[in-house]
DNA sequence: GACTATTCTTAGCCTGTGCTAATATCCAGC
DNA sequence: GCTGGATATTAGCACAGGCTAAGAATAGTC
């Protein structure tokens, strides 16, 4: 059958093995800052639209418990994103807001790219919420070249 | 300051709250499904190219150890998209085989298009990994549409 | 057929991200 | 200044998905 099977030879660890885990790798780290960017991002509209963010609004908008959303609160403080006080609303840090401005900003020109395909704005800002955070400064980058060529 | 804090008012459950919160919850959805669909195309992947997917293949490919493959691979059965003997290599259900056709094909339609847009190879292999998942039917259409107009 | 290197399994651990139930605090209206 | 309803906290649970360490099974080589 397969060269495999016929030589009794495993292949070792090829380059393209190695390729196709990194890949993966990636998309592995791209998941485990996913939530504190779309946190922050949140976090920084609350306050621009209503003066506060506080974990009730966050958990409207995210479709979780306010439990969820204390929780997740707290490894935002742990990684120096955000603080707050008991009782009291939320605020960003410095890394926290400059990250909120960068998550915010590759956000609307994937929304905006996606549109621009010709995609219906539902599925676009559905689509949007996920794929923004698989974007490589190059894509990013491909994605408002295509936009200006577009415009 | 803000109409809420001058108020005093809290606004409710909102239109765009639910809009948002649909959102994430599709994106949270996309990433329950996401491993399935790595594994399955990986094992696919792996059974046309060297005769048989074993766990140390997988692992090596996906840049895990064999134990984390192992566990993944129970939950597949438990799903039914994949069977195995104790010490015997992975094979895919027929449900398996379909999801891992349809996943490779998206897959390497957002590869193209990524490509098609001009980024770099090895960017556009990392982003795809994870883009892929995200990746609605309209916004699909839309990128073979564009891959046909710019063939 | 025995030996050894590879592979697979089992047990046990951890973190992240979700939940409910119960309790505590806050604040707006009276 | 009380108080009821909204909000926040705490405790406890579950599952996904990662890991290491130790031992068992398999298979290629002699
Ligand atoms: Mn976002
Ligand atoms: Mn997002
Ligand atoms: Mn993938
Ligand atoms: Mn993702």
């Amino acid at each position: 059958m397969s060269a495999r099977v016929a030589r009794g030879r495993k292949p070792a660890s090829r380059r393209s093995d190695e390729q196709s885990a990194h890949s993966h790798q990636r998309t592995r780290s791209d998941h485990a800052s996913e939530l504190a960017e779309d946190y922050v991002e949140l976090i920084d509209d609350l306050i621009a639209e209503t003066g506060e963010a506080r974990a009730v609004d966050l958990a409207r908008r995210l479709g979780v418990t306010q439990v969820t959303v204390t929780k997740t609160i707290e490894r935002l403080k742990r990684d120096g994103l955000a603080t707050s006080e008991p009782y009291r609303s939320i605020f960003l840090t410095p890394k926290g807001s400059k990250l909120a401005v960068e998550v915010r900003e590759r956000h609307k020109t994937v929304l905006e790219f996606l549109r621009s395909l010709g995609v219906p704005a539902k599925d676009a800002e559905l689509d949007a919420e996920g794929i923004e955070h698989h974007i490589s400064p190059a894509t990013l980058a491909a994605m408002r070249r295509h936009l200006r060529a577009n415009a």
